[in-house]
DNA sequence: GAATATCTGTAACATTTGTTACCCAATCAA
DNA sequence: TTGATTGGGTAACAAATGTTACAGATATTC
């Protein structure tokens, strides 16, 4: 058996499901940087999250991105099911904010185990509500937020899922996800850093304890 | 059988299933205004609506408001099943935008049906999958659009879901539902009524037919 | 009908965010 | 080593949005 899917998904899955994703996945190693998925994209197999952190964007018709949510181990992508099942496009785009292991399983064993094991069940209806709360996460920090707690949010968030508090990013990078200008980024944490939060270097960021 | 349960869901339910639904369903009428579920509450049973509109709203820490989305006939409320599965809150306020038909299904039903009926677990991924895609559409508005946009938007969507191009709320209604100040909003509306594109009144707003 | 509350319009101003322009320092490529 | 590129700081200004204040019209209540 596929060990990292024994290791990660052992306590969550039946046994007669692992094996079964043993059979018909496909383990893979993806660098950082790497394009899992495009808008407008047809989805022929789901990915299981091992290790690493994959960003999920949205594009507006200017091409100016927003990031939308980070996925961990453990998660999987909530478009891909319906994608496949309605044969519907992708709405978003994912790319690998680090390293990434995942398991890559072919989309037409899906409904098959929804109705053979409960555990998939539950880990896809889980999936979908953890996307639904992420989203609502990202309406909040939008609607709600000005632009330096978005900021800073943005920065927890980075730390905390690439466990690291220095943010290897440029200004230039976090405006395009947060959708502002990279002189408003320079600008607020000029003023983060006056404030104690954060130390800036070239190319990278520290977040300060608290 | 439960008259507007045929009408309404006979071509996405197989015949079994409808009668399960029929036997443990009971079906209500809610008044507009009605407020269906509160942020921070558990849930007993899942609404499937006949007809009407319901707002899904989000609310911040400050009591502020914002507007997620509406849900129509033939859909259903996403947070409902996890939440019970998982016995977790509600994250989202919903309120009956008009006069609202819906059937209440006790949840415990809803793993079984899972289980038993293919319809089932398609009519709820393919829920999900519109809420995902609501939510991004969200996403978009506040993120992308600038607020004189949001409002036209917000107009349209509102006389689509009502079927009425008149919309019948005021200013400050808007503005909570934007999370704006009813300046903001009056402003915009006027210039918008400059450009051709409404007719205001007091209580009322006329979408002008483009 | 008078008093009160609600709804809308508008002006003046403050704050936030976006844009343009230009600087210097660090890094990279030839 | 020189020239080009990239990353970041900052000023000056523009645009969008939020806030306060107040006035007039309409609706509601007593």
């Amino acid at each position: 058996m596929i060990k990292e899917l024994k290791d990660r998904y052992q306590h969550i899955f039946e046994e007669a499901l692992l094996e079964e994703i043993n059979q018909v996945g496909t383990y893979k190693e993806i660098p950082e940087g790497f394009k899992l998925m495009e808008i407008g994209n047809y989805i022929k197999s789901m990915p299981l999250l091992v290790s690493g952190v994959v960003k999920i964007l949205r594009e507006d018709e200017n091409g100016d991105e927003l990031l939308l949510y980070f996925l961990e181990q453990g998660d999987t992508c909530a478009m891909t099911l319906t994608c496949c099942m309605g044969q519907t496009k992708s709405e978003i785009r994912a790319i690998s904010e680090t390293e990434t292991k995942l398991i890559m399983v072919p989309v037409h064993k899906m409904e098959e185990w929804m109705a053979k094991y409960h555990s998939w069940r539950k880990f896809i209806l889980q999936s979908y509500h953890e996307r639904l709360n992420d989203l609502f996460q990202t309406v909040d920090s939008i609607a709600f937020l000005k632009m330096d707690e978005r900021l800073l949010k943005y920065l927890k968030d980075k730390a905390r899922v690439t466990n690291d508090n220095t943010i290897y990013s440029t200004h230039q990078q976090i405006a395009y996800e947060l959708h502002t200008s990279r002189v408003v980024v320079s600008r607020l944490l000029k003023k983060l850093e006056n404030m104690g939060q954060v130390e800036l270097f070239r190319n990278y960021i520290k977040l300060r304890d608290e």
